[in-house]
DNA sequence: GTCTATAACCCGATAGAC
DNA sequence: GTCTATCGGGTTATAGAC
């Protein structure tokens, strides 16, 4: 992407777009898709509905353009050192995740382009631990994994559920290092259901 | 409730009101409540839209209708029994969680209301697991264990994110007792982060 | 490049006929 | 008890003025 000079009508447009973007971002991380608005989020970015109509195209076009990033770190190394890293990706989600993953998990449940890219996503992710099981049903628990961060992520920074809005990420982590364990290394004492 | 006697006006509302109750929870179960409309609901129960207004004055009051029911059963005894009740619940849930609760869950991220009541069974739940914790950390053990549970069944039955879609109760069931044993027991190893 | 005006549509909710 | 007709408001999206 080039940066044109300053002053052109070309940087004042991508300026106003970039304005545009953050807005929408916000809007559709804090309300959802659906109740999310051309007109409010022009209003946000002190600019006409019809603009944002004009840059964009369509309102689910602005949301690809807002949540289409993120490309997903690779895993790898010995089963241990994958739990390592997904707890350290866990920690960085706590503290600060990113607004286009929180708006794709917002509405993620409701909104059919958000759950495709979150199904997307969590599937590259399980590919990812999965290889890294030296287990059978690796596959099942790659998925388990997948399932705890979506449930802990969503938990703090969306249904803002007390107990872990308040705890630390250090806590957290600690506190599921060994429910990871357990998971990306086959357990030797498993117990009989 | 009383049982009007067959074949009478009120025993054909109630037919009605059950039918409409119906394909509201599944409508609200499938699409969550922006997307659902009162015109289909009133037509996939085969009745006309304003009859639906007519019995519930208005679509907020028809969600609570669905979804207002769930009272959340008490759990108690060692540590490692409340663990084993998680589970059985657990297993309960991923077999035929009903719709009610899925209706809820569906919408708990983009609805203002469903949020809410999903925070306050999720507190409940949170409280009583908590409670029979002998930690310190009790509160954000059992906000972990919430999480997890919610984790598990929104990517089960919302999301059918294929790994857990396959498996079978037993097999997650089994995966996640080290899980949740180590965060309702204190780990008395645990590693320093 | 930016904004105004409006078209076309679907929604929830109301009033009243049958 | 059920349905028809409609109101009032909101939305996305378009056409065109400045």
């Amino acid at each position: 992407m080039v940066t044109p000079r300053p002053g052109s009508r070309a940087e004042q447009r991508l300026r106003t777009e970039a304005r545009i973007l953050d807005a929408a971002a916000q809007m559709f991380l804090t309300a959802g898709y659906e109740r999310t608005t051309i007109r409010a989020v022009a209003s946000a970015a002190g600019v006409d509905a019809g603009l944002v109509m004009h840059y964009f195209g369509s309102k689910q076009e602005l949301f690809q353009r807002v949540t289409h990033a993120s490309p997903a770190q690779p895993l790898g190394g010995t089963p241990e050192q994958v739990s390592e890293q997904i707890l350290a990706i866990l920690a960085d989600s706590l503290t600060s995740e990113p607004v286009q993953s929180l708006a794709v998990l917002r509405s993620m449940l409701t909104h059919p382009e958000a759950t495709q890219v979150a199904q997307e996503g969590a599937a590259r992710y399980r590919a990812q631990i999965s290889r890294s099981i030296p287990a059978a049903d690796a596959d099942t628990r790659a998925a388990l994994v997948s399932a705890i961060m979506i449930g802990v992520i969503v938990s703090r920074h969306l249904l803002k559920n007390g107990g872990l809005t308040d705890a630390t990420p250090q806590q957290i982590v600690g506190l599921l290092r060994p429910c990871l364990r357990s998971l990306t290394l086959a357990d030797p004492s498993p117990s009989s259901s």
